[in-house]
DNA sequence: CACACGTGGAT
DNA sequence: TATCCAAGTGT
């Protein structure tokens, strides 16, 4: 089939199946580019339904780029905490002040210079310049990834026919409604051509796919085998003072959660689970530790972890030596006011049910 | 190119 | 329970 004639189907497909979200403009209407960038950046390896919250809200409490670039990072932090990948809400924040700076507030509408921006990286700059401003521009994120695989049978393995999967998702790529296009043909990837069980019935490209010709679709596209994941493991310190506030400390700015908030704990390491030793040597302070009892679980993307829980609480009579640990304090009902990840929510969970 | 970087839902 | 995977980017 003619790519023209494949891309002509595509947005026939689209057309009846289109899909209501928050950050997309109405049939016809021009997107908000601030809104279609807010929801790219957030829609990074994230599902459309955890999304939907946090963009409401961000929206509700900077409904521009310019408001955004006068907000504290902080704030745009704490608003993050549970999307994940936190280097995404900085470059999120710097971004929108280089656009204040240095763009007047107005996103750059071509794909070179988007290119440019914090946190917008090669798919995030195509996805813009063909959404919010329909530029002619390939989108090639996983969804459109597995489409191309199919239609064209690659066989060869993620990640490195990426580049192939790029030109042929050029060929298709129309010089109308790039825009619509782009959406539709990840619509098409989030909702037919799917990872498992793929609805052919349902799809526009049908008759043409080489992959459901050859039986094969539901394979691909083939990837490398991923390493596996070791577990670590640490101790967590919930630390109680007189006033009833917990210790809590903030993780360096950039790495795992950077700058997020945290309950201070050991290191996190690939061996057995730390004992009394590390409560001696990791401590936030000399304290009357005692070991709770259960674990924390949690898996980041590259590893498991295991948190043990000691806690202590200085009571009226039990002297100062608290005021020696370094964090910060905050009462056990005023948790939520602050950029804490679901790691470390977990930690506060198991600590307060423990109580 | 390989790896670091979160989380929650589906299977 | 274990594994996969989701509209990727930065280093």
């Amino acid at each position: 089939m003619e790519p023209a004639e494949l891309a002509r189907s595509m947005l026939g497909w689209y057309d009846k199946h289109r899909r209501v979200l928050p950050w997309r403009a109405l049939p016809g209407k021009t997107a908000d580019p601030y809104r279609v960038w807010l929801s790219e950046i957030m829609l990074q390896q994230t599902t459309v339904a955890t999304v939907g919250p946090y963009f409401e809200e961000f929206l509700r409490r900077w409904p521009t780029t310019t408001d955004l670039a006068a907000a504290d990072l902080d704030a745009v932090l704490h608003a993050w905490a549970g999307l994940g990948y936190y280097a995404r809400a900085r470059n999120l924040h710097k971004c929108a002040k280089t656009v204040a700076e240095q763009h007047g507030g107005v996103f750059p509408d071509n794909e070179e210079q988007l290119r440019q921006l914090p946190g917008i990286g090669a798919y995030t700059a195509a996805a813009v310049a063909a959404i919010a401003f329909d530029r002619r521009a390939t989108v090639l994120d996983g969804n459109v990834e597995r489409v191309m695989s199919r239609l064209f049978a690659v066989e060869e393995p993620l990640p490195s026919v990426k580049p192939k999967l790029r030109a042929l998702a050029d060929t298709i790529t129309p010089e109308r409604r790039p825009g619509d296009y782009a959406q539709a043909v990840m619509d098409l990837g989030a909702t037919v051509c799917i990872p498992r069980r793929p609805r052919c019935g349902q799809c526009p490209w049908h008759d043409a796919c080489a992959a459901r010709a050859a039986g094969i679709a539901e394979t691909l596209p083939r990837k490398a085998a991923k390493a596996e994941k070791p577990i670590r493991r640490g101790m967590a310190f919930w630390l109680i003072n007189p006033e009833g506030s917990v210790l809590l400390r903030r993780r360096p700015e950039s790495g795992l959660l950077g700058g997020m908030i945290e309950v201070p704990s050991s290191d996190w390491l690939e061996r057995a689970a730390p004992g009394l030793g590390a409560v001696q040597e990791q401590a936030p302070v000399e304290a009357a530790w005692r070991m709770l009892p259960g674990q924390v679980r949690h898996t980041f993307t590259h590893f498991h972890l295991e948190l043990g829980l000691a806690a202590a609480r200085f009571g009226p009579k039990d002297g100062d030596g608290w005021k020696r640990a370094e964090g910060i304090w905050v009462p056990v009902d005023r948790l939520s006011e602050h950029a804490i990840p679901t790691v470390m929510r977990k930690v506060v969970r198991h600590a307060l049910g423990s109580v």
